[in-house]
Order: structure tokens, then C-alpha cells, then sequence
RNA sequence: GCUGGUGUAGCACAGUCGGUAGUGCAGCUGAUUCGUAAUCAGCAGGUCGUGUGUUCGAGUCACAUCACCAGCUCCA
């Protein structure tokens, strides 16, 4: 007999030799069923993988994230044992389970076609019929390289080539069909009840853009087919969110062929929320003891080189001139803002009672960003940012950078994002090959060093990003998704030393000698762009009250009702608020539906009853008909919602 | 930049085998003055993304180019 210990303390007995299935038909047939994978010892492994004694038994479902990736990656071998009896030649690369499904790397002649999709998945489906029971068993490196060369498998032997020498390496057979894959799989391919192959796309091999590009298919698939329909389901409602749909349709921007790519129109209403945003994170930062700078938008080569921009960023940026020929002056647009507001600092000889400087500006930056990168307001080619500059001494870091992090999580949260946000620690690669970095390693190390220990000693929850960091230094990066899953960076807030070294920064301390400053790089809100972007698809276009671009339509019903409808807008214009009237000669209801179709979070409806009590009645695009208010009333609780900056 | 897809009126779409462009909504004009998601009628609006080519003839076929979409690479 074998003993295995659950999770909730108490012990199994199951034969010998019994399996890991065993072990959960033993608990319970229902749990059996259920089950995707185990765990013995923390390690993930198949159901069909051998119980061991005394070790922590798991089961794994559906509900966990191992299980799904089990049933996912699974699903990619079906997906290429179909593409393998269909396209011989395809040669195999890598398929692995992602967040809500999986895909797989060909190398084919030809990328495959929607229509071939279809015949693949038919082709899936009598592989799921078929039942075909999956296989795990171990070569020795010769042994797999032999058996990838007889399969015919170029990228296989690449990737044992790649393994280290002594490791023992996995393959699983599904009938006619083998793969060299780590695994853990489903004991059968009978299990994947509900799937669909979603799109298919090129992708270079290993992700190297010197590499050739391969044809990769996207699918998903769940254990029932219900689960399939309202994921497909929701992927259509995503659509509808889609700020790149939306923000057109409700106007808040826009793109002209000629003006170019990455180069959106910012409409009235797109405009004012920015507008809205930038002046509420100005005088927050005010609040918090920043100075305000205005500076350039383009400067000669010249400070670029010493800013290591000419060197590392030259591809990137727009350059005026040419940029070849040391004779003439050339200009280029600024790509950040660090080289320029460190001006600011240098403008005069500093002491350690300057310190902390805080500099804060509204950016505008400009990046020639490559053809195929552009995406609606979230990656433009110009864009204006919340930056700021924080010259501090060493021992100021530490404070400071909490309170970066607090016054970034205090925007994001205000404004509802930051509940969906992650963090990550962005660090360098010494391995990388294109000289990407500056400065030495020890410098690296220090600076990483320290934002590791901050970060450690604020309880900051992130993930590591290798080679995610600035040419300069190490990043704190705040993520958001948008509604497709794409992910990208809000907020960051960064460590450098090697930028005030270049610019010769210094200030005097206590004991007279001169000394580097640290130096935090950090945004507030990010992008505004960008943050409109994600705001548009968080609300669905219905922005809370407190930066609607229009807050209040006005809508009499006749037209006796005109007078009072502009002095009502008046009114609360003065009050600030953004206010419009429906004048036209349409009835109320088709009124009414426009507003809401526009997520206008109020409408006052006016007909003569409240001309005469000089009242309002309130609908509001949440909650329909509130009734009727006075006009001080319904002022009073707008200024309510718009003060607390109410979600 | 790379792979694949898309491009017809402001928007959503139709347009057969290559034979000279339609529908609905929006817009404008008129009538209607109406109580919480579409009043009725009329009018106007398109060198079919752009260019070149094939053809007697191109929205339709070919090539190039631009823009948009998904993904890769890159990045706020």
C-alpha cells in the first residue's frame, strides 16, 4: 500500500502502483472525473503519472490554473497531430497553453488559410473521437536528437541542442503523433469536449526577429461546451468595448490618412477628459511639493549624445536634418523628457537644501514608433505624459519612491483602474546582444539592488521583467490590460544613476564636498492617451460624472419650454458643470435615446410642469427616472458626485 | 519592420459571371409641439482608400502604395 497525504492533513491509502487517477478515484469518482492533472509534492504531473509514497497528493480541476494549462496544452498537441496528418511537411516548433488557450508554431510553405482552420478542426475533432490515449517517455539527449532528426524536426533538435547536457527529456506519443514536450498531459485526448482554433498569425521562432517567421495558430478550449460559448460570448462583448471602436463611434477621436499613423485627432469630447486629467494631476502633484517646468520639444543632437539617446534610441526618433553630416546643426524631437528638465536642475550651482527637487511637466514626446505598433490612443507616435523628475539625495530615495508609488496608486485608484493593475520589476539582461544597456554591471546591480530592498521593505507584490528595463536604469512598471488581454505599461516609476553622471549633475552636502544625486524618473498617470484608452474600455464609454466630457443634457419637451432649458444651462455652466441642451424638434423619447446611446450620465427632462414648480426631472443613464428635483437639489448632488470623484 | 486579414456615403452593410452604385440609420428641408430608448414626408450625399496596369468596359482582375484590425518584434 501507498500513503499519500491530502491537503487537508488527513491520509490516503491506495495500492501499490496505483496512479495518480487511482488516488482521486479513491477519494471520490466525482473528483476523478473532474480531474485534469495532480500534484505530488507541489510538482505538477499527469493523472496517468505512478502515486508515490508519502508524498502530498493534489488533485487538479478546472478551477486551477495548473489544470487548465494541462487541459489547454493538450489541446495544442491535438491541434498539431491534425495539422501533421493533414500537412506533412509542417514542421513542428513550439505549442504551449497561455492564458485562456494555447497555440502552436508551424513551419509550412504556405500560412494557412481561415479555410484551412476549419479543415484542422474538423481534423481535431476526430482526434478528440478517436480517444487516443497519450504516452510520456524519456530519451537520453543523444537519444532525442536522434529520434528529432528521424521524426524530421529541425526546431525539436534546436531545442534539445539547447537543454542542458545531462537532462533527461520528455516525450509524449499520441498515436500517430510524437512530440518532445515536458508535459503534463491529459491521459487521453477523448477529455477535450469543447474547443476552437481563433486566428491564426505569423510569429518568429524563439521570438527573434532575425529568425524566420512561422505560422501560428491561436485556439482555446474548455471541458464543456457551454464554457466554450460564453467565452466566445464574452470575447464579443470585449469587441464592444474596444476604446479603438468606441472611442470613434462616441467621438472622442479620430485618424486622418494624410496627418499619418500614430497620429489621432483628439475631438472635443477626447480632448476635454485629457484636458480634465492633466489639470487634476498637475495640482496634485503641486500638492505634493512639485515644481512645475515647461521645456522644449526638440533640441539638437548634441544633447542627445550626452544623454546616450543618439545612441541607443536614434531609431526611435524623429530627426530633422541630416543626421549624418557633423557640419550642419540637426534638431530632433524629444523622444523623454529627462535631458531637458535635468536643466532645470543645472540652471545653478545646488546644495543638499535643494533636495529633494521634484519636477513635474506636462510632456509631449514623439516616437517613431514602427509601422505595424500603432494602436488606437494606446501606442501613438506622439503622446503626453504625466512626467516628473525627483533629484534626491541617497538617503531621500527610499521616501520618495513610496511616495511615488502612493501618489500613482492614489491616481489609478481614483480613477478605477488600479484594482485591475499588476506590478512589474523591470531589470536588465547583462546576456542582451544588442548593447541595449548603459553603464556597468556594478552600477546595474546597485541599482537594483536598492529598488529591489524598496520595494521588499513597501510589500510592493510584483513579477520580475528581465530585460524590461531602461537603457538607463531599472523600472517599477504598472501594467494594465486591455479588453483583448494585450498588456501594457500605465504607470512607472524608475531609478537612475547613470543619467546624472552623464549630465554632470551634482549638489553640495553638509560636509562641502560635491556629490551624485539619485534620481527618480516616475509618471503620475502615464500616458493621458493611453489612460483615455483604457478609461473608454473600463466604462464602456460611460465615464463617472466627475470627467464626462458632458455632464448634463438638457431636454425640453416642447418648445415652451426653451427659455428655461438655456437659463437652467447657464445656471449650472457657472457652476462649473458641462451642461447642453436638446433643442431640436424630435419628442422627448427620441431624445432620451440618444443621450443614452452617448452615456451621458445625466438628462434633466423639462416639460411645463417643471417650468412651473422650477424644478427638474432627472434620468440618469444608471438608473433611469430619479423623478423630480429642484434645481438647487439636483446642483448640490452633482457637486457631490463631482467632488468626490465618485465611480 | 514582419505574417495574415480588411478597406463601397458620417455609421452599419448589399452589390451575381467584369457591363457604369443601392438599403437602413445619421444629415438637410418641411409638417408635427409631443412626458422618459427611434413621428411622418421629401431632398441631398459616393471619382467604391490611393495610384498604375489588363480589358471595348474595372467596385469586381493584377501589381504597387496608404490606412485600419489581429499577432510577432519593439515599447509609455
Amino acid at each position: 500500500m501507498l500513503k499519500l497525504t491530502l491537503k487537508d492533513g488527513s491520509v490516503l491509502e491506495v495500492e501499490a502502483g496505483a496512479s495518480c487517477l487511482d488516488a482521486a478515484k479513491a477519494i471520490s469518482p466525482g473528483l476523478a472525473r473532474a480531474a485534469l492533472g495532480a500534484k505530488l509534492d507541489g510538482e505538477v504531473c499527469s493523472l496517468s503519472a505512478p502515486a508515490r509514497d508519502g508524498a502530498a497528493f493534489e488533485v487538479l480541476t478546472w478551477d486551477s490554473e495548473e489544470g487548465r494549462k494541462i487541459f489547454r496544452h493538450t489541446t495544442s498537441h491535438v491541434l498539431a497531430q491534425a495539422v501533421k496528418r493533414l500537412y506533412p511537411a509542417a514542421k513542428l516548433a513550439i505549442g504551449p497553453a497561455i492564458e485562456n488557450g494555447f497555440y502552436y508554431d508551424f513551419d509550412v510553405a504556405t500560412p494557412f488559410t481561415a479555410a484551412d482552420l476549419e479543415k484542422i478542426e474538423a481534423e481535431m475533432k476526430k482526434i478528440v473521437k478517436e480517444d487516443i490515449a497519450l504516452s510520456r517517455f524519456t530519451l537520453s539527449r543523444e537519444e532525442a536528437l536522434a529520434k528529432a532528426d528521424a521524426m524530421g524536426e529541425p526546431y525539436k533538435r534546436e531545442l534539445i541542442e539547447d537543454l542542458p547536457e545531462d537532462a533527461e527529456l520528455s516525450f509524449y506519443a499520441q498515436g500517430d503523433f510524437t512530440d518532445l514536450c515536458a508535459g503534463p498531459h491529459l491521459p487521453t485526448t477523448g477529455g477535450i469536449k469543447a474547443f476552437k482554433l481563433l486566428s491564426v498569425t505569423g510569429a518568429y521562432w524563439r521570438g527573434d526577429e532575425k529568425n524566420k517567421m512561422l505560422c501560428r495558430i491561436y485556439g482555446t478550449s474548455f471541458p464543456k461546451a457551454a464554457m466554450l460559448e460564453e467565452h466566445i460570448a464574452a470575447l464579443e462583448d470585449a469587441k464592444k468595448r474596444d476604446h479603438n471602436k468606441l472611442g470613434r463611434e462616441l467621438e472622442y477621436f479620430t485618424t486622418v490618412d494624410e496627418i499619418g499613423q500614430g497620429l489621432p485627432i483628439l475631438l472635443p469630447k477626447g480632448a476635454r477628459v485629457i484636458q480634465l486629467l492633466q489639470r487634476w494631476i498637475e495640482d496634485e502633484e503641486q500638492k505634493r511639493g512639485y515644481l512645475l517646468t515647461k521645456t522644449p520639444l526638440m533640441a539638437k543632437r548634441d544633447l542627445y549624445k550626452i544623454s546616450g539617446h543618439w545612441d541607443h534610441y536614434r531609431d526611435g526618433m524623429f530627426i530633422m536634418g541630416d543626421a549624418e553630416d557633423e557640419e550642419k546643426e540637426c534638431f530632433a524631437m524629444r523622444p523623454m523628457t529627462c535631458p531637458f528638465q535635468y536643466q532645470v536642475f543645472l540652471n545653478r550651482a545646488r546644495s543638499y537644501r535643494d533636495l529633494p527637487m521634484r519636477l513635474g511637466e506636462t510632456s509631449t514626446l514623439f516616437r517613431n514608433e514602427e509601422s505595424g505598433e500603432m494602436h488606437g490612443l494606446i501606442r501613438v507616435r506622439q503622446f503626453t505624459i504625466s512626467e516628473g523628475h525627483l533629484v534626491l539625495r541617497p538617503e531621500q530615495l527610499e521616501e520618495e519612491f513610496r511616495e511615488c508609488l502612493e501618489l500613482a496608486k492614489y491616481v489609478l485608484d481614483t480613477v478605477g483602474m488600479l484594482e485591475d493593475c499588476t506590478f512589474r520589476f523591470s531589470q536588465w539582461d547583462p546576456a542582451n546582444p544588442k548593447n541595449k544597456y548603459e553603464g556597468t554591471a556594478e552600477q546595474w546591480n546597485e541599482a537594483q539592488a536598492v529598488m529591489g530592498k524598496i520595494l521588499d521593505n513597501l510589500g510592493v507584490n510584483y513579477t520580475v521583467g528581465i530585460d524590461e528595463a531602461a537603457f538607463y536604469g531599472p523600472k517599477l512598471d504598472i501594467q494594465y490590460k486591455n479588453v483583448f488581454g494585450k498588456e501594457d505599461t500605465i504607470v512607472t516609476i524608475q531609478i537612475d544613476m547613470l543619467l546624472a553622471e552623464k549630465f554632470g549633475m551634482e549638489y553640495t552636502d553638509t560636509d562641502g564636498q560635491k556629490k551624485r544625486p539619485y534620481i527618480i524618473h516616475r509618471t503620475s498617470l502615464g500616458c493621458y492617451e493611453r489612460t483615455l484608452a483604457y478609461l473608454i474600455e473600463k466604462y464602456a464609454g460611460a465615464l463617472p460624472t466627475w470627467m464626462a466630457p458632458e455632464q448634463v443634457r438638457i431636454l425640453p419637451i416642447t418648445d415652451r419650454q426653451h427659455d428655461y432649458a438655456f437659463a437652467l444651462r447657464d445656471e449650472l455652466t457657472k457652476m462649473g458643470f458641462r451642461v447642453e441642451v436638446d433643442d431640436r424638434n424630435e419628442k422627448v423619447g427620441y431624445k432620451i435615446r440618444e443621450a443614452q446611446m452617448q452615456k451621458l450620465p445625466y438628462m434633466l427632462v423639462l416639460g411645463d410642469k417643471e417650468v412651473e414648480a422650477g424644478g427638474v426631472a432627472v434620468r440618469s443613464r444608471k438608473d433611469g427616472d430619479l423623478g423630480v428635483m429642484t434645481r438647487a437639489e439636483f446642483a448640490e448632488k452633482l457637486r457631490v458626485e463631482v467632488e468626490t470623484r465618485a465611480r
